[in-house]
DNA sequence: AATTCAATTCATCATATGATGACATATTGA
DNA sequence: TCAATATGTCATCATATGATGAATTGAATT
């Protein structure tokens, strides 16, 4: 078995055994990328805080604005990538667009993160 | 009740009971912050791979690094970010360093975003 | 039709971030 | 001590991204 330049971890895995269990429960790649940009769209704080706030019930690009303190086209900019993926729905009524949150995944998705972090900052 | 230049909504709510009930409602702005900086740190491809790989059981540096075909610098800088917010353990065997998911939560992060991803897939 | 206002789109800018290679550190064994 | 190897750190670069203001669209009211 010839070492390579870099060592033999270019070659054959330390735990092979190990390394093939978990290499084949690995979720396929489009799957991963999908969930990772679900992940990302929860990642910026202003963008949760409009999340979490329809995850208490559906409320206007207005009222989401002047609650959190955004500017309404940074609401509307961000309620339009998480329309793309489909996190929130959408209702128009008369000038006003309402949105709401498209899926208890998405609401699951929060208060599982927010158990981890009180429990994480409980711990410390 | 004076008009602003920029409309109603900068000075008044719309729906201002539901609005008043849901501000009462929202997490504190360091908890935010903090489930923010979590699901960011899922929110990348690579990164969540290494997550998803953690959740089957440990494994040290090197076979991360060959098994995704990631360049160990890489892996670890992301292990390193997500040491930084403990969604890792840390352990060191000789040479090498094994890492295992720090919490359940931290699975169960991923199970609900799997569940809601084939969800919207099925359903699209 | 004209006006008003909520919402959206678009271009721009400053900043954040992932990948990479060079270098440093740590541990094992000769 | 010296060599080999796994890991970690750091600087750099290219790219991605959030905030903002200007311009546009759509709907209701007059």
């Amino acid at each position: 078995m010839a070492k390579s330049k870099e060592g033999m971890c270019e070659v054959l895995y330390v735990n092979t055994k190990a390394v093939k269990k978990i290499a084949a429960r690995m979720a396929s790649g489009d799957v991963i990328s999908v969930m990772a940009e679900t992940f990302s769209l929860l990642g910026d704080s202003t963008r949760l805080r409009v999340v979490q706030a329809l995850s208490h019930g559906e409320l206007c690009v207005c009222d989401l604005s002047a609650m959190l303190g955004v500017g309404r086209t940074a609401v509307s900019n961000h309620l339009r990538l998480l329309r793309g993926m489909r996190l929130v729905n959408y209702r128009r009524d008369g000038k006003l667009a309402y949105y709401s949150l498209a899926d208890d995944h998405i609401a699951g998705l929060l208060a599982e993160c927010l158990e981890h972090v009180q429990a994480m900052l409980t711990a410390s």
